[in-house]
DNA sequence: AAAATAATGTCACAAACTGACATCGAGATT
DNA sequence: AATCTCGATGTCAGTTTGTGACATTATTTT
């Protein structure tokens, strides 16, 4: 197992444990076998081993929207059915994701890196859209999407019978459902 | 002046001249006449200094809100004018705000706290709008309020000839011409 | 196997933050 | 006026995060 890895890992341990703002950075290198040098080779600072900068789950959604691109044409639609489709991601492991969930609402700095990473999430969404729509009014769905994803997601952490895509949805027919909005 | 003042004055001073990362806590206290430890008394950590953490304008299209309940009935347009009516907040010091993005912008770090205070205003906006809404429908509507919100925002700051109202509007009516969404 | 390259270790240090305790100053009490 | 009180500030020592520079050790390439 690469040293990243097993950072990641160690850190996860830590967390749960002790919580993360009382486990040191040392600690976690230590438990991973590596020195605390290593782990800031790894990760940009503390916060960082707890996410993933490949952004996935953009890269999923724009995919999916670029892929149906004919069959659909609301952007708003579009990109909350991108939403729905990654479902899996969630479904799948949904004690980990859960887990994970708790240790970043235990913390500021975590929420806050979160909140940055949903920014990202919005630029490939936006990006995607922008092919076929508008450049303003994709950002504006983009966003939008986002929030609706959000609200899924908490909405799917509290009620652990329904599936993901099955929270999304419910979000989204609030919306447009709602003739008053 | 308070030390508090004193510490933001200062700075607000440093980081235009030298940038956010290049200036230490130690610099700023040193130019406000107070220590370091006087600092963090004061703000719970470096990036603080640049926040309000009084939440005026939440408060203000809050009362926005609770104030126009029976005139208009529709969540989203409802929050959206309220935004609008804190235009004289930005209109009125331009350059201040101006300046101030400009530094936020240069750095992750203040991007983070900034998207952070960003779900404290939907907090208040969600509230608000509670009293008369279904909890959910206020949350989204907030949610979708504050995204208008800060793409208005970003076109205020591109087009110095037009106001922030101006532009809260432009953005509301791009979502609300847009059958299409 | 030798050479090149990447990953890790070592060390020294700056900067951000915190706890504990001392001091100071302004306003209230006597 | 002298004293008392209390909140704000200073002092100091220490922890933790994060970085640069250079040495050492694996790993891969040739």
């Amino acid at each position: 197992m690469k040293s990243k890895e097993k950072l990641q890992v160690a850190a996860a341990k830590l967390f749960m444990k002790k919580g993360y703002e009382n486990t040191t950075v040392q600690e976690i290198a230590s438990l991973a076998g590596v020195t605390e040098r290593t782990f800031f080779r790894q990760f940009k600072d503390k916060s960082d081993v707890l996410f993933d900068t490949s952004n996935t789950m953009g890269h999923r959604v724009a995919a999916f929207i670029t892929d149906k691109f004919d069959v659909e044409q609301k952007p708003l639609k579009l990109a909350v059915e991108g939403f729905a489709s990654v479902s899996d991601y969630f479904d799948v492991s949904r004690e980990q994701v859960l887990a994970r969930s708790q240790i970043i609402q235990s913390n500021p700095d975590l929420q806050e890196r979160e909140l940055l990473k949903r920014q990202v999430l919005i630029e490939s969404v936006t990006n995607a859209l922008s092919v076929k729509f508008d450049s303003e009014l994709s950002e504006l769905a983009a966003r939008f999407a986002v929030e609706i994803f959000h609200m899924a997601f908490r909405k799917w952490i509290e009620s652990p019978e329904k599936g993901f895509a099955e929270q999304v949805l419910a979000v989204y027919e609030l919306y447009e459902n709602s003739v008053t909005i």
